[in-house]
DNA sequence: GGATAAAAGTGGATTTAAGTGGTTAACATC
DNA sequence: GATGTTAACCACTTAAATCCACTTTTATCC
């Protein structure tokens, strides 16, 4: 289960280091994880390797004549890129990755239960500030109580 | 199994340079590969020629005298062109198949499962961009939690 | 509270392979 | 027979991956 947030740095050749904290929940799967386009936003998702394969089948099903899953599938089997943490607990993230999201020198890493979302610090904050219309929330959101 | 996605360039002859990454997985068909026109975007399908014998029954297969499967054989069947990889692990893009995908020298190539798929760069943006109505989204894809 | 030690994060350099472009030769067509 | 186009071969340049070293921060012990 990952929670919280990290502010952390890319450098010049576009590598990024974990965060111990989180490097320690990604001890099950051996630093073996997967970074793929978000299809909602620009940004990333990023999961323990052996939690992508149970989502991986979800997406596969998906229809491939119907717009929005096709977008759907080319983004994120389209992106998916595994990765391996380097002996400095770095990943590399790969180029087209690194233009979808627009990633530049600051980033945050954020946790969301079954994996984590990778943002440029840039659009995540323009992302919280924006407004959203209330209109089509989901009914089970309607009546939830935080 | 393809995935992931490479950004490479195609040279003044039409040649693009397969990812080392992408050429190992291709190795189960011996660089013999089949490149066809995409019914749904103006793109291209790339597929081991093992694999495209298998999708070619099922295509032949549809019927005649529907417009929308007739329109899918023309494109899929019409255009199929088996390619070879050359010494440099690149491949000579055929003029037709440029022209219907409207390849300049940037291109996407996107691991899609079964194959991949090849677009100009241009066109992939676009397609990303574009933004779709939410209506007739898949059953499965209403719940779906990532 | 300060100092020391250990761990985490950052940056750089070197080596190897992958990608790119050019040139030559052969075949086909006019 | 000559010219033009296509395919194969070869060499060079650029990028990626690995390895190594240094700096900074945090935690613990005195």
């Amino acid at each position: 289960m990952f929670y919280g947030s990290h502010a952390i740095s890319m450098d010049s050749k576009g590598r990024i280091a974990i965060p111990s904290r989180v490097r320690e929940l990604l001890e099950e799967c051996n630093g073996n994880i997967v970074l793929t386009a978000h299809t909602e936003n620009r940004c990333l998702h990023m999961y323990p390797e052996n939690q992508w394969q149970e989502i991986l089948p979800k997406i596969e099903a998906l229809p491939s004549f119907n717009k929005i899953s096709r977008r759907a599938k080319l983004l994120l089997i389209g992106h998916a890129s595994p990765l391996e943490l380097d002996a400095n607990g770095r990943v590399l993230v790969p180029p087209t990755l690194r233009e979808y999201a627009k990633l530049d020198k600051k980033l945050m890493l954020v946790g969301q239960g079954k994996g984590l979302e990778l943002w440029s610090e840039e659009m995540f904050a323009e992302y919280i500030d924006s407004s959203v219309d209330n209109e089509d929330m989901p009914e089970g959101m309607q009546n939830l109580a935080l």
